[in-house]
This record gives C-alpha cells, structure tokens and sequence, in this order.
DNA sequence: ATTATTTTGTACCGTTTCGCATAAAAAGCG
DNA sequence: CGCTTTTTATGCGAAACGGTACAAAATAAT
C-alpha cells in the first residue's frame, strides 16, 4: 500500500536531498556568498520550484542550518555514549574530539570543510538577528550536551568530585569549534588527529 | 619642518583612520555582506576614491583583516609578558584569555563584536584562496605566538618540565577562538569574563 | 598666469541579485 | 473527456552590485 497521491502534478526532487544539496552549497559559500542561482544549480531545481518548496533564501538558509545541527547533534551524542572497552574517561573525550574532526573537519568527497553553522552565520549574526539565533542555538546545544555527560560522568565516579565541570565542558566545546575553524583553513584530518590523545589528556583531570 | 607636499591636489582623508573605518565595517557585516556603498559611506569617501586610495573591495578587505591581526597581536603579546605579580603562570594564561574577551569579545562602543578575521574569512576560505590564507595566517601566528611563550616558561620552570606544550597550546588557542565565536553569538563580556579563572586553572598544570 | 599633477564627485555601464508573474505541464477527479 | 489542482519552466523587472569614465577642483611647479 503507498500513501494516497496528492492531487496536482507530483513533485519532482526529493525534499530531503534537494535540502541537502541547498546545505550543501551554503556550507561552501556561506550565506551572502551563494546565490539563488548557485543553489538552483546545486539543487538541480529552477528558483520558483525552490521558493515554492523551501521558501526564500533565508529560510532556506535556516533549514539547511537546523539540518546541519541535526546531523551534528547525533554524531556528537554517539561519541559520548560509553562503551564497555573504555578504560577511563579520556577515552570518552578523545572520541569527542575525532567526532569534532568527522562533524567539523575536511568532508573530501564532498569538498567543504568546517562547522557548517559557525564557518558561515558569524559573518551574518551582527547584522540578521534570526541567523545569530541560530548560531546561539547550536552553541548553547553543543555546551549542553556535553555539560549533560560530565556531570553524569562525576556521578557516575567516572570523573573525580572536585572536577570544575563547566570549564571542562567550556574547554572541550572550544576545542570543537576552534577544530571546525582550522579545517576551514586547510588544516587537515591528520594535522588534527594527531592531536587528539594528548588533548584529551590535557583536558581530562583523570590522569 | 613638515614633510614636502605632493604634487597634485591634497588628499582629503587620513588614510588610516579610512582604513579603521572600512575594518569595522567589515567586521559588522562580512566580506559579502558589506558593499562598496556601505564601505564608502561607513569611510565618507565615495566609491573612486576609495578604489584609487585602497585598491578593490577584496584589497580593501585583506588590507583590514591586516590590521586587525597587528591589533590583536599587540594585545595578546602584551597579555603573555611576565609581570612582577604573577604567583604563578595560572596568572599569565588568565591575563591571556581575558586579552582574547577584550580583543575578540564585544566591543560595545563601535558595535560589533567576535575576532574580525574569524568571523568574516572563515564563510569565504572556502572559495577564496587568499582569503583562506589570510584566516590560516592568523591561527598560525597565535599558535606560534603561544607556543614560543609556553616553551620559555617551561625553560624558566613556570610550567613543570613533563607539561604538554603543543596540546595546551592548542586549547589556548582555541579558547580565544571559541571566545570570538560566543561572543558573535550574543554572549557578554561579563558572561565570558567570570568563566577565566576557572578556566585558567583547568588549562595549566600547575595547580 | 599657465601648466602639470593628483584627488574628488557625479554619473554611468554591464552584470548579478532576488523575487515573482505567468503560462505550460502533469497529475487526480467527476 | 473536461475541470481542478499542483508543480515546473521561461522569463521579466526593479534593485543592488562592483567598477570606471570623465570632468571639476585643488594644489605644486614653471
């Protein structure tokens, strides 16, 4: 059984990849640096077909954003899952940072690299209010989720008492965005998992 | 005795303090986002003059980002001097985030806030070479800026021989980064201010 | 005073930008 | 088969964009 067709002429893209590409093609260019001609080309729509079906270039923009934060939001959440082969929380911390490197790092088969949101809504956040919201939405969320973990984990005896949890959680989100910045200035994988040990060692009070 | 004049009629500008003018206005409104018309009435030189005494707009921008980035590296390297007070070098790390709140944080009275450079190269790296070299320029030079000022404390035993220099070099770096970024997400100086001592601590392994 | 030189300001050029109006196309419904 | 509904595609239009031509203005040199 397929769900009942609606009644005009049937789409023809699917919205999830057409969202994609839009993504896509911001997270290369930026805001004010990809035009609705870009995005049509990318999207492989015509400019009205994308108004119609994602709005104007703003909201289009935001939407790409949001699925971006998405995509973030689960990779991070996974990485800071413990896992039975954990023998201390630096192993936790050190899966963070190379998720930061998969999340925000170079993406080759698709030429882009960085954080999506932070490489291209700070250059618009003085001057679009809503654009910095969701900039401070992915920020607040990134603090969030990771406060969430380490204050599980000093319960949990996984982290000594006396840890100051919000400046490691301070530190640790710092260390994500500063790794989506410097793949957007062509640092590469490798230039920053070779890194990664000895920050989570520096980073983790569990020595 | 004043310099000899030039030949033809007298500028009516005084080239640096255009050169201030067109940095803030980039800094408020990225490289895509501010055109030669906000450029020249942010200025109050009209489009010729400007292209005559600066160059095109990504002249004028690089130009800018330049002195943002002697801006920042005066502040950053008075920041990391010894002083006579510091117990310890916790102070000095503590002096250096509060230089990154002071450089990258709000600037209240011009209106605008996060690290010029960051915030604006970054959404165009990815396809502007130079632009991107620019950006990559700037995290080389405050790595290379911290990274020499680690190694001499750790030679003058302010820091303890086995310290990891590279990895706390990288997280200090980072937090600057990530300060510049916050603060363009709305964050306030006060809110970024009473996190330093903590983080201060957290960062240096010298309890 | 005249000339040479440089800066200034108006006005313009061709292009790009975003958004939409409008008509053709593709489907379901009766 | 017509009729309605929805999407597609061409193309328009007003504005903004980066850059420059050109003449007027301001100064030094002769």
């Amino acid at each position: 059984m397929t769900t009942a067709r609606p009644r005009g002429r049937p789409r023809n893209y699917d919205p999830e990849q057409v969202l994609e590409s839009a993504l896509r093609a911001f997270w290369k260019g930026g805001y004010s640096g990809t035009s609705l001609d870009t995005l049509a080309a990318a999207t492989g729509l015509n400019r009205p077909s994308l108004y119609a079906g994602l709005g104007d270039k703003r909201t289009i923009y935001i939407k790409a954003m949001r699925r971006f934060q998405d995509y973030a939001r689960e990779h991070f959440g996974a990485a800071l899952q413990a896992r039975p082969e954990d023998t201390s929380f630096v192993d936790v911390v050190a899966r963070y940072l190379h998720a930061a490197i998969n999340v925000d790092g170079p993406h080759e088969s698709i030429g882009v690299s960085g954080c999506a949101v932070i490489s291209t809504a700070t250059a618009e956040a003085l001057t679009d209010p809503e654009i910095r919201q969701v900039l401070d939405n992915v920020l607040e969320e990134m603090d969030h989720q990771l406060l969430a973990r380490l204050r599980e984990a000093q319960a949990q005896g996984e982290l000594p008492p006396n840890t100051d949890i919000e400046a490691m959680g301070f530190l640790l989100s710092s260390t994500a965005h500063s790794i989506g910045i410097r793949s957007r200035a062509g640092h590469t994988k490798r230039d920053m998992e070779k890194m990664v040990d000895s920050l989570a060692r520096a980073l983790c009070p569990v020595k």
